[in-house]
RNA sequence: GGGACUGUAGUUCAACCGGUUAGAGCACUGCCCUGUCACGGCAGAAGUUGCGGGUUCGAAUCCCGUCAGUCCCGCCA
């Protein structure tokens, strides 16, 4: 029977005969004498046989290798002074391994050395098939833990703290338009109709809130049938809360207190509060993104009423045509970085171009405020422009201006790009920070162009700021997201209750009256039963954790993990499945060898 | 759907401008070593250079295709 783990030894346990199990971490044989680094969920130990003080193991410490399971009886002893190790909790005891048991042999080549700090560089398909050894690494093992010490935080807080109930929602469910590709699931009772795996439990929990549940939450499973991304999965988690007659400040205020529980519980750090606030407009206009990463400045400054009648085209052209022109300025950036760098080919031109500028106009500011930049804008801009420029960009010898003109979405990305590519070179980002912001007044609806129809910026059950009920089309919404280090991890909003509005979003969305009877009947009828105002936020857990274990995908913090490609190298998920089933569940598979 | 990068012993990498017997560390096998902790030493086995074509006297190297993985764009209410 097990005494202790392996990484629970220490002085204090000096003198006992302990019983361990665990892993063969790793071996150093000095052939009168074997070293053991026995690992087990708890850390390493150090286990000893020689010939003539542990005669009975050492035979067997003699053939075991890495990765071998064995159990390890014998007496926990005060390491020689000048053997300690300091880099082990247990460095300074020993165990001499008065019986060694080999539990299980390691039979084949391993794919990789799981105690070996290259493990870390093995190509990522040999690790997804051999998941449960990339596990035994400690690196995922700690990021799992991690995970659960968050999801275990969470839990106590809303449970204990804040008297949250969890409830599960259905994972079968119906399809419903809007938002991602469905997962889909055919119904063998029901032929010819198929369930839909949630993209999130949004409408049940709004019909929980109907029920009168007040508060609820879940660490919900959510599926979306689009491409991956190093922060994408088609599964992933949520944490959903919903919560009823709390308006959006208080909501706001809980989850504070939640992701400072949070923090302070898994990384023991104390955020400061309240978290800053940017409303949508002015997070788009200081930094080009509803998700700004304010670790460091750099911040975008509007220029367009400046150079709106200058003979310089490509400005006062992209104002005409109701865009804008906006200006970066990099303190230093003369000196940092090249024309090459700007102009056609360079990197930074490749950076903007990828979000569709078709350049990047720059100044450059020399000393005594000279002003040296391309003979088309130092033609025709006059001497008032240039100078309210540089007055409006607090420009100082040795800047760098960049200019982003054009259509305002592709002149916020591409600047937004340009932006955090220079963050991260020019070192201005600290590490450490943590950055926690709510991003507030999101506009209810962005035009699609494809589709020639508004769409839900958030989602279509989101409360219209009641300030802008006249005119639905350009309404704020009362949607919250929280961002922290430029990477969004929750968003949340109040939600409609009242049927006519709801009624009134889903036709802004083109979504006609029968449509919207056949797709949300359910919904608009609970709205008809005494249905409370509510709102909420659901987090990515995922995401959440990987920035909180330092990882740069969420394939680190899963467990097992899909490819870009969404298979599972591990079980080969998604597999061809047999002729029977299909017949049984009334669906013919497009598959077709023959035709390859 | 599109762009980029990667693919060489189990693994991490090397192999210069197209010419070697395709090398090295770790792992593996054997031997030596009684205080190591990334132990050390000696010897050895281990390769369809992802796969298929092509160019060439000659291809890991160049070209085309294909497969897989990664990053990104589109997409992700």
């Amino acid at each position: 029977m097990r005494t202790y783990y392996c990484g629970e030894l220490r002085t204090s346990t000096i003198g006992e005969t302990v019983t361990l199990y665990g892993w063969v971490d790793r071996r150093r044989d000095h052939g009168g004498v074997v070293f053991l680094d026995m690992r087990d969920r708890a850390g390493i130990v150090q286990i000893v046989s020689d010939p003539e003080r542990t005669p009975n193991s050492y035979p067997t410490a003699e053939d075991v290798r890495n990765e071998y399971v064995i159990k390890v009886s014998g007496r926990v002893s005060q390491r020689p002074q000048d053997s300690i190790n300091p880099n082990l909790p247990t460095g300074e005891v020993e165990v001499y391994a008065e019986q060694m048991e080999v539990l299980n042999a390691v039979r084949q080549q391993l794919p990789f050395q799981i105690a070996s700090e290259e493990a870390d560089a093995v190509r990522e398909n040999i690790r997804l098939k051999y998941r449960y050894l990339d596990l035994r690494r400690d690196r995922l093992n700690q990021n799992l833990h991690l995970r659960h010490q968050v999801v275990k935080a969470i839990r106590r807080f809303l449970e204990d703290e804040e008297a949250f109930t969890e409830v599960e929602t259905p994972i079968l469910t119906r399809s419903t338009p809007e938002g991602a590709r469905d997962y889909l699931v055919p119904s063998r009772v029901n032929p010819g109709k198929w369930f839909a795996l949630p993209q999130s439990p949004q409408l049940f929990k709004q019909l929980l809130m109907v029920s009168g549940f007040d508060r609820y939450y879940q660490i919900a499973r959510c599926f979306r049938d689009e491409d991956l991304r190093a922060d994408r999965q088609p599964e992933f988690t949520q944490l959903d809360m919903e919560m009823s007659f709390l308006s959006e400040d208080e909501i706001i205020d809980l989850n504070e207190r939640l992701i400072c529980h949070i923090f302070k519980t898994v990384k023991g750090i104390d955020l400061p509060r309240p978290f800053p606030r940017l409303t949508y407009n002015e997070a788009m206009s200081r930094y080009g993104t509803d998700r700004p990463d304010t670790r460091f400045g750099l911040e975008l400054v509007q220029v367009s009423d400046i150079v709106q009648d200058s003979g310089f085209k490509v400005f006062s052209e992209a104002v005409k045509s109701g865009g804008l022109v906006k200006a970066l300025p990099i303190p230093g950036g003369n000196e940092q970085i090249s024309n090459v760098r700007i102009k056609p080919g360079g990197d930074l031109f490749k950076e903007a171009a990828a979000a569709g500028a078709k350049g990047l106009a720059y100044m450059r500011v020399r000393e005594g405020m000279e002003i040296d930049t391309i003979g088309a804008i130092k033609d025709n801009l006059s001497e008032e422009q240039k100078q309210e420029l540089l007055r409006r960009t607090k420009a100082q010898p040795g800047h760098l201006l960049l200019f982003g003109a054009g259509d305002a979405v592709t002149v916020n990305k591409s600047l937004d790009r340009v932006r955090q590519a220079l963050g991260e070179e020019l070192d201005l980002i600290d590490k450490e920070a943590m950055n926690l912001l709510w991003v507030t007044e999101f506009p209810m609806f962005e035009w699609n162009p494809e589709e020639k129809r508004l769409e839900s910026l958030h989602h279509p059950f989101t409360a219209p700021n009641p300030d802008d009920l006249d005119d639905l089309k350009t309404a704020r919404a009362q949607a919250y997201d929280l961002v922290y280090n430029g990477i969004e991890i929750g968003g949340g909003s109040l939600r409609i209750y009242q049927r006519k509005v709801q009624e009134q979003v889903f036709e802004a969305i083109g979504l006609s009256l029968e449509a919207a009877q056949e797709q949300f009947g359910f919904l608009l009828d609970a709205l008809e039963y005494g249905t409370p105002p509510h709102g909420g936020i659901a987090y990515g857990l995922d995401r959440l954790v990987m920035l909180l274990a330092g990882e740069d995908s969420i394939r680190d913090v899963i467990a097992f993990p899909k490819t870009q490609q969404a298979s599972c190298l591990l079980t080969e998920a998604p597999s061809n499945v047999d002729e029977k089933q299909l017949k049984e569940l009334y669906v013919v598979s497009t598959y077709d060898p023959e035709m390859e």
